[in-house]
DNA sequence: ATATGTGAAACCCTTCACAGCT
DNA sequence: AGCTGTGAAGGGTTTCACATAT
């Protein structure tokens, strides 16, 4: 299939053709008016403006389930990311082959980083640790961190933060179900409504989890965009 | 702090205080003018709204590194998940205790999610496992789900799909990165322009990583609201 | 005096519809 | 004839600003 056209794209990845056309037209005019789009040229230029054309060297900060988890995840090296180091605090750790990587002590994450040019830092290590863990990466010269750990981490302006919380995604599959459960009865409807389920709009449903934080030297204020946060204000 | 102002939440949310009222308000009149919201009574408001205050029983199914960690993971227990039970296809894991649980045989996936009530699974499988244990799961009376294996599932109506993918979010740290580094230069800026940088409407880097199936039989097709998809026409 | 709750305005994103190119 | 690229319309969300309540 050497073409494509805007519908058939749009088809499979079900939007509308329109806005396709539209986003792709940000990149630049890639497409035949007549024909379509050219499939290899238009996989490089997005692959190249995705930055996926890049090599990225990304260190990995705490090497315990999820660490591994992920150093193991398929979805990395092709996608341009390669996995400069593993890195742990726990000295039983070191040496030991994750991944087929060796994992370092956390003595030497300045020089892997300055050795390796990294610039991405992700952080699977227990809340206690993230902050530091994260005060050095960015000491270090990181400038972009992907932070598992179940805190909210202080970075300088100029540093990306992205927070994903597992039980986030939970917690909005939980709230559809309450939804679904909601809407069963239709005549029980009424009686069960002591605590009502009131009609709220689309927008009650942020779109997804990982908190983008970005920016300030504090948590968020002023962060603009469809980030889709949820709300900060979370008992726990 | 008995109560708070919508000021002071938005401040500490980083979004504008009109929104967090307008928010608040399709939950209904928490607040007190002249006052605030007395806290207590707003964190149980959302609370319940969210279901935080139901027990949620969930399955997971593939106890692997990332099943591992998921079960380890704190942020579940504290906003009403309960593992409910760990499922594995291997012989040789059943029995092992996993976060304190011991892991069950897939054998028994359906009268496990019975005895239990359960209506969320979580599939950490490899990817040619997930189809297969997620059409069991469905079949068993599950209605939600959460994937993360790197495979689109397809679900009938009615069941809702959340699909995490890890290196997505690394992907959106690398389009950031990309952009700082081309915005450094300023002189050696039109120069390096032989592959430039167009300007991008925010909409160009989605909000979040997990891309919501839910409904139709097969994917995506026409699913609307603010979901934030990474464009599905993602070169490998 | 102070802070909520909410119409109305402003803004942004999506979709329509068609001119323009192959 | 067919499909892109895009101005304009439409729809939805965010912000403003103020009436209303304590």
């Amino acid at each position: 299939m050497p073409t494509v056209s805007s519908e058939e794209l749009a088809a499979a990845a079900g939007v509308n053709s329109a806005k396709l056309r539209k986003d792709f037209s940000y990149l630049g005019s890639y497409g035949t008016r007549g024909v379509g789009y050219d499939v290899e040229y238009l996989v490089y230029q997005i692959s190249r403006e995705l930055g996926l054309t890049q090599d990225w060297p990304i260190v990995m900060v705490g090497i315990g389930n999820l660490g591994a988890a992920l150093a193991n995840y398929g979805g990395f090296a092709s996608r341009g990311f390669r996995v400069a180091a593993l890195i742990d605090a726990d000295p039983a750790m070191v040496g030991k082959p994750v991944a087929g990587i060796p994992v370092q002590y956390i003595d030497d994450l300045e020089k892997i980083i300055e050795e390796n040019g990294v610039s991405i830092g992700v952080i699977a290590t227990p809340a206690g640790a993230a902050q530091q863990v994260c005060d050095r990466l960015v000491a270090a010269g990181v400038t972009s961190i992907l932070n598992f750990a179940p805190t909210v981490l202080s970075v300088p302006d100029g540093v990306d933060v992205r927070k994903v919380d597992l039980s986030i995604e939970l917690q909005i599959l939980a709230f559809h179900e309450q939804r679904k459960a909601g809407e069963e009865g239709g005549v029980a409807e009424a009686a069960a409504a002591a605590a009502p389920v009131p009609a709220v709009p689309a927008t009650a449903v942020p779109p997804a989890a990982p908190v983008r934080t970005g920016g300030g030297s504090e948590q968020a204020p002023g962060r603009k965009g469809p980030d889709g946060d949820m709300p900060a204000v979370m008992p726990a």
